[in-house]
DNA sequence: TAATGGCTGCACCTTTGGTACAGTCATTCC
DNA sequence: GGAATGACTGTACCAAAGGTGCAGCCATTA
């Protein structure tokens, strides 16, 4: 029987993976051999296919976390702004600058680029692969639509407004800066287009 | 000796590269077998060996496709806009326009995320495949710069502009959007995207 | 006629991503 | 205390992909 507290549990998958998403940040993931992975963790190939039927699998593993990280970010920061701000406007406002922030002060670690990584090999992988990637570009876009239509209504905007497109700005934005930051070496390039995409919103509705 | 009329000169080596780019486009470059073009150009593999060194070079020769093509784009757009518009801000909007309008139109075939491709893998690739990304990225960069400086002088803006953020937005906006537009398979997402973003611009300075 | 460009053909090598399966060792369940 | 199970190890073997090395061949050109 398997339950909880089961002390044959190891950590091994977990290093794994901690290892995986490490080396495909760093050198995507078809630079990231197996070899190199079980040798970083200290198991055998064997090992290694006991936990993934195969290398998609990992993959898969590696979205599924994004997943978790990706909306663990989001709401942190949408709680936090609504924790301050009651606005819909302002709280936005408040919440990109956050953002921001954020990506200052992680700017090689976000996971945000594991799903370009994926995207453009995608026919590689498996059919899931692609479904997560979808969900987790949703999430962003089903976030940032709620609030935009909060903010439209009590600020109507003198010009029609793309919500749709508004909505999927930031994380268009986030996908775009990783790969010039990554390219220019400039971790700040994100960052500023956020806080530029702020100005927008600022804009837009005053 | 040999000249440019060299009558021994086939068009093989570029129909290799035809093959892979699209190949690279639809499937990524790591997912492109040099077997699968060989097949496809119908040549053997020592008749690859023969065009390209390794992998890498052929890597190296797309990219180089990829900045004649950019340039080119770029500059037909400006070009145009300066031939119809004087004002730089107007100027500005119909290339932003126009720009929008070649993305609805060949959504699929634009090479941007070539760049993003090699991006993510560039560690394994030579230090050549990145200095031709960043001089990629540059070429938008400096467009734009001078562009929006000219708007910044004839409509200075009331509050400050982070101007080299907006320089680099078009950019960071179409490799973003390249992204979304494949993981939803929504052609439309990137066009949007340059839309708002030329809406920024008007709101920007006025 | 000799040289050259643009290949072909063949042999062989390494790395990577597996497959298959038997054995081992510690923990846990009964 | 013995059986079952989880988490591996070890060994052997396989195909695909990215090469390397070299001899030869054929059409064009100097």
């Amino acid at each position: 029987m398997l339950h909880a507290a089961d002390r044959r549990r190891t950590d091994t998958r977990e290093r794994i993976l901690e290892l995986a998403e490490a080396s495909t940040l760093a050198k995507g993931f078809g630079g990231t051999s197996i070899d190199e992975l079980i040798a970083g963790v200290g198991i055998t190939k064997s090992g290694f296919f006991y936990h993934f039927r195969d290398k998609t699998e990992l993959a898969e593993a590696l979205m599924d976390r994004y997943l978790v990280h990706n909306r663990k970010v989001i709401s942190d920061i949408f709680d936090r702004a609504d924790e301050l701000i009651e606005d819909p406007l302002h709280g936005m406002l408040a919440a990109l600058k956050m953002f921001a922030e954020t990506l200052s002060n992680i700017p090689e670690a976000h996971p945000g680029c594991l799903a370009a990584t994926f995207c453009y090999q995608d026919q590689l992988f498996s059919a899931r692969i692609r479904e997560m990637n979808i969900e987790g570009m949703l999430d962003w876009r089903t976030s940032f639509r709620r609030r935009f239509e909060a903010i439209v209504e009590r600020y109507p905007p003198k010009r029609e407004v793309d919500l749709d497109a508004m909505a999927d700005s930031v994380i268009t934005l986030v996908e775009g800066g990783l790969i010039l930051g990554r390219v220019h070496q400039d971790p700040s390039i994100l960052p500023r287009q956020i806080m530029l995409f702020r100005d927008f919103v600022r804009l837009s509705f005053s």
